[in-house]
DNA sequence: ACTATTTCTTGATGCAGCTCATTGGATAAA
DNA sequence: TTTATCCAATGAGCTGCATCAAGAAATAGT
């Protein structure tokens, strides 16, 4: 049975982080959906509201930002049992400046606002494992940051490969670039030149 | 009394949040100690855990990190009622590589990791108030993420003194560039640059 | 008040990465 | 097979910001 239930993931997930009682399991059960994109198809569209959090199951999604002159910035890739959202406009109910589309074919389970609400409220246990999901989620960012911040392309290249693996050969140049911060061709001449140095021995 | 409390800031930022009852006013109370920091004394030196949270009552502090060139980036101010900490570090009991100095005499509220445990489980509320802080603090992350990875220099400077305009001339040039992420020079051309084109009249 | 230190400004030069343009390969559709 | 689309590689020139240097102005220390 449970290899059929769709939320299962879910639950293996929040139980890795803190154990669940079987009514907070079904609370589970009850409240997340799942959904499938297909590839480019968006999960939410600039100018539109966040309405549901995001888990990824299977598949890759990518939450990116338009600037003014076209250019597309990646703020984070989500493979399988990661989060993605714009929580700005999740818990402001404000338009959101970015898009979520998916990369991939891709198996979500959502959660609306209201529902996360009595969520939070039948089981405050949610309230602890989301605080510790946002830790996580927020010493992630900062050091993505700080990366950004302090480390040539370069380096922060080496460090996406470090960090990513599973991601580097499923991704196009693009996208990397595109999380990267820099053109694609400025990724190629870098792919380019470390390949180079790494074997120096035609 | 409550005017010589010193922990009153805090209660009052809390009771802002999420409304307090009188026994959690008193946890807080018992669990938050005040401490002193002169200008320029370190909070957190690279190397060391992060043992306890800040939150500033009074003063400026900084979160920065010095490069392998030894340039220093700067990922955060925490002026009158901000927290900052290495997360990474406070929860993963680990040697952070960020510092954390006083920039003005500042006054700070702290507590332990283990003094917030006991804050978690003998009053769940707290969950869910820092689970709110999570979530605030890692929106505004995002943002600055953003600004960095799609904005010129002049735009992340135009909306530095949007977001903090009370800082703009509290702090150094040299301190502003080091959090925009440019050299102190490009600052003073910037500026300059800004002022001539704002009024273009003599 | 005087000295020392820090902070800001301005100029000259260099470079990392962008932009624009071209080519070739790979995949998919007709 | 042909045609269209997408993706990676590479060249040439451009630009925003860094770096180095030196002087002026403001602040702090004694």
């Amino acid at each position: 049975m449970s290899q059929h239930n769709p939320v299962e993931p879910l639950l293996l997930y929040f139980n890795g982080l803190i154990p669940l009682k079987n009514e907070e399991k079904e609370l589970v059960q009850a409240k997340f959906h799942h959904r499938l994109y297909r590839k480019r198809q968006y999960v939410l569209q600039e100018g539109d509201v966040c309405t549901h959090l995001n888990f990824v199951v299977r598949g890759c999604l990518r939450l990116y930002k338009i600037d003014d002159r076209g250019n597309t910035h990646i703020l984070q890739f989500a493979a399988e049992n990661y989060w993605v959202n714009d929580l700005g406009s999740f818990h402001g109910l404000k338009a959101s400046q970015l898009n979520i589309d998916a990369l991939e074919d891709t198996v979500t389970l959502q959660i609306t606002r209201d529902d996360l609400v009595t969520l939070f409220t039948q089981a405050p246990k949610f309230d602890r494992i989301f605080r510790v999901l946002m830790e996580n989620s927020y010493i992630r960012l900062q050091q993505r940051l700080l990366q950004n911040i302090s480390s040539t392309a370069e380096d922060r290249y080496k460090s996406f490969i470090e960090i990513y693996p599973h991601l580097v050969n499923r991704l196009s140049q693009v996208q990397i670039a595109a999380f990267l911060g820099i053109a694609p061709e400025s990724l190629s001449r870098l792919r380019n030149g470390l390949s180079k140095t790494a074997k120096p021995k035609p």
